[in-house]
DNA sequence: AATGAATGAGACTTCATTCAT
DNA sequence: CATGAATGAAGTCTCATTCAT
């Protein structure tokens, strides 16, 4: 029989390193998420955890630690959700761009509770420069093969007034965009929608390839 | 012989009200593009303003009231501009939606030091709130005036397939990720560039009325 | 009618700087003496002076540098005493030369209280630079005059066997030795006993100039 | 074939008591030699010792315990150095005064990491106590010896002006003094020269039995 | 109107000690 | 015997707000 860090438990007195990070990560996302980035306390995480609150600076070196690896897993988890919905697609450059976008707005993904923090981290003078070196690379990976996706069906398609490089980072902005307005103002922006915006987007540029998604409810 | 507000010294004991107003908002929006809102003390903003700690409270209730003033004070500063702009340009539909984008795009209101008071509410919880009981209805107003433009464009230009209200939101939304990459990676997003970016998206869904803008430079 | 500073009230809400300065580092003199250094807190220092604890972040920049202007103060206080003490004697390199001894063990300087003290920061590695830094041309300025006067005292004498400056460092040795003692064995060293030792161990050097005391009190 | 404390394995699972103990007393030397008495924390001293955080709780009390057998190791290597150097000389009280003297300015007690300790236990408040308890017996043998020997001097010189007593002891003070001059300054105050201005001293109250010892070096 | 000394709640961090493994 | 995860008290420092002058 196999014993995976996972069954281990979660809350005994020992458990094991990773899942005490784990569990710390878990509980400063939810932290943000309820209060906020500024009222997000060694005290809002570590009640949420159910620790005490001296087991950050054993498990982390201190607070600001905390925080950067907390986005620094969500970036990861973007990126592997992204990587998964890829494998699973077919092997047309369409299908797998559709797979990038399916997966910016899946809901493991693009949830209230993620997006919160996303922003949060955007937000702070002093948070940006980390994410940027702790998440830039990943974001220029997903940008890279976007662009790649995009010159391959320019090809196909002889879209003449497309650069792929330009259009994969419209693309990036325009769903980073989205993401805040969900956020902002959830009663007019639905995860939905959002999507749909992508895809309409996708076929006013590349117009044989996708066809503008079927409005599926009004806005507001 | 007239004497305007403006006319008053700005660190005279006897300043106006407003003249102290302004000057304390001015240098919130100084502190929290220097030090990021988290780090913006009223020590920080008093010491830019040149006047005493004391002060603050005396000219706002508290420091939260100081902070909801200059977001709304950034917000109607966008709207200034925009209306300016939007009189100034000539009567046609596509002249006014071209005006408003400009106005997203123009120094005044799109520079790194606004971006980063923005983005700074934006990402704070208890200012989003703030920030739509107080910018929602300028937002609103906008978006109203773009829609409107939208309906006109469509009808003179007989394109199909656009829901002018969809359509207005989603070009609100590309603003605000174009504003958001300009600030996270100012080296590959330019002013210049996201406002062409803008006008690719409008020659995409109307093609009659906008053409592409020509690449003014490379990106990196 | 003259204002003085020590006029001023000592606790109304808006005394004067060097008050309050003068308050905590007088208070955190008598927090070290009563609980040591490692001991001594902010709240034990602001008990007793009355103080909230903000204040001394006020005041001084941090806990370290009150320590250090505490040390530096008693340092300050010993050799105003002397210079003052030197001032009031006759003219002869002797009669200056004891009104040095004298001063060392005055109880102004020597107390239980003041070498407690001295004695914290000589313990503490991280103290000990700053005392040197702070602290070191004052014991220099003595050191140095004292050598002067046991070289006039020696041409005067004809004493062959006694380097000056050597003397006199030993002089300073003796002198913290015997205050160790008065602090770690009070029942067998007395101030007065500590200073009869001195003039012992002059008259052993310069039998010409200075004479052995009379036992005062027996030794336990 | 015998099996010493001293064959043992340092650092292996199953070494003695005896020898935990005293890793973990050279560790806190070496700790508070390094960092000093208020950095010298329960991880400073398990680092230089190699062993793991909780292992002091089982060999000592506490911390506190630590510490005081720590000085009290430093009073009995000291007690243990005259004694042994005391039965090498001659029995002549002059040579065994002469050793004493030698004993306190032998580099294996007097060095920087040896001077270090004693001042920070000297220093603090709560240790002078247990300081007291520990060492004062020590303290008293030796000064009890020294006594002694001068009384035996001062009958074979027949010198008037000495009380054995009084003297031993501002001996014992000088030496202090000597010890802390050569911790705080260094560069000013060597071993070899500290130990000849006790001669010196030595010579001074007893010409026949001491000359002054020949300067080695000048001082800076 | 304006100043700046003063307060005190609350944040982060350190660290001796405990204890399951 | 030994490890190292975990706790929680206590310390320092920050900072919005108050208020005598």
């Amino acid at each position: 029989m196999e014993t995976t860090i996972a069954n281990r438990p979660a809350t005994g007195r020992t458990a094991s390193r990773e899942v005490r990070r784990q569990q710390l990560i878990d509980a400063t996302i939810e932290s943000i998420a309820k209060h906020g980035l500024s009222a997000t306390t060694m005290a809002t995480i570590t009640k949420i955890a159910r620790l005490s609150h001296g087991i950050v600076n054993f498990h982390f070196r201190n607070k600001e630690t905390l925080l950067i690896e907390t986005i620094g897993y969500l970036a990861d988890q973007h990126h592997d959700l992204w990587r998964k919905m890829y494998a699973k697609t077919g092997s047309s450059p369409k299908e797998k761009l559709s797979a990038l976008v399916e997966a910016d707005f899946h809901p493991q993904v693009c949830n209230r509770k993620n997006l919160t923090v996303w922003f949060a981290f955007y937000g702070e003078q002093k948070y940006r420069a980390a994410y940027r070196e702790r998440c830039g690379p990943i974001d220029s990976d997903r940008i890279a093969e976007t662009t790649q996706l995009c010159r391959l069906i320019k090809e196909e398609g002889g879209y003449h007034n497309v650069d792929p490089g330009m259009f994969a980072q419209s693309l990036e902005a325009f769903n980073d965009g989205l993401w805040l307005n969900i956020l902002l103002y959830p009663k007019t922006f639905s995860r939905q929608q959002a999507r749909n915006d992508c895809f309409a987007y996708l076929a006013a540029f590349f117009p044989q390839h996708f066809s503008r998604p079927a409005e599926t409810e009004a806005r507001h």
